[in-house]
DNA sequence: CTCATAGTTGGATCGTTGTCAAACAATCGG
DNA sequence: CCGATTGTTTGACAACGATCCAACTATGAG
C-alpha cells in the first residue's frame, strides 16, 4: 500500500480548496466521496461525461488543493475526503460546501 | 440612488461563488467588505497591489457571482455581502469561508 | 509470460482569466 | 462649463485550465 504526494494538513491554501471545489466535476467527485466513503477512481469517476484522462487531472487537482487522499493498494487508487485535515485546518468549511452542494445537486453530466 | 445588476437570490450558483472566492484578490475584498461593512470600491480596493482597472474586473466578478450587492450613490459604488441572500441559498458558507481567510490572512500584495 | 484493467502522462486545442494601459463615462464641486 | 474624482470598458497579452486522444505505466489474473 502506498501514499501518493499530498500537502502537509499546514500546507492546505484556502484559495485552493475554493478553487477544486469551484469546477463542478470535481465537486460532484467529492459530494460522492462524502457520500459513498473511500472509492477508486473509477468508481468516483463513472459517468462524470468526461474523459477518463480528464477525469484523472481532476483526481490530481484535488489531490493536490488538500481535499482528497489517495493511496495506491494493488492497481486500484482510493481517494477519500480528507475530513480531519481540512476540518483542522478550516473548521466547518467541507461541510458546509458539501451541504450547499447537496442542496442544489451538481448534475453528473454537466455537459462542459 | 441606482442598482446594479445582480443575479437573485436562488440564482446564485455554489461553483460561482467558490470560484468567485477563490482568487487571493477578491477573497481578500470580501474578508475586507466583512469587517467594515459596506464600502467604496477604492477603499475596498486600496492597496491590493493590482491596477484599478483589474481590481475594478474584480467587482464586476463577485457582483455576478452573487457574493457582493452594488449600489451607486452619486459618482461612489458601495459595495457590501450579500449576507441574507447567500445565508438563504447556501446555509453557514460565507462565514467559514471568511472565518477560514481570516485564520490564514491573504496577503494584501499577493504578488500575482 | 501474456493479457486485461486502472490510471497517468504528454500533446494539442480552445476557451477563460488575471493583468496592465489607455481611453472613456459619469458625477460632483467650484 | 471645467476640472477632479471614481470607476468602467476595451484591447492586448500571457498564463492557466478543461478537454480529448493516444500512448504509456503498473499491477494482478490466468
Amino acid at each position: 500500500m502506498r501514499l501518493l504526494p499530498h500537502p502537509a494538513t499546514e500546507d492546505i491554501e484556502l484559495t485552493e480548496v475554493l478553487r477544486a471545489l469551484s469546477e463542478p466535476v470535481r465537486l460532484e467527485i467529492a459530494v460522492r466521496l462524502d457520500a459513498a466513503g473511500e472509492m477508486t477512481c473509477t468508481v468516483a469517476g463513472d459517468d462524470l461525461g468526461v474523459h477518463k484522462s480528464t477525469a484523472s487531472h481532476h483526481y490530481r487537482t484535488l489531490r493536490e488543493s488538500g481535499v482528497v487522499l489517495t493511496k495506491q493498494e494493488g492497481r486500484l487508487k482510493y481517494m477519500s475526503l480528507r475530513r480531519d485535515d481540512l476540518e483542522a485546518r478550516f473548521p466547518g468549511l467541507l461541510d458546509t460546501v458539501l451541504s450547499a452542494a447537496r442542496r442544489v445537486p451538481v448534475p453528473a453530466h454537466a455537459g462542459r
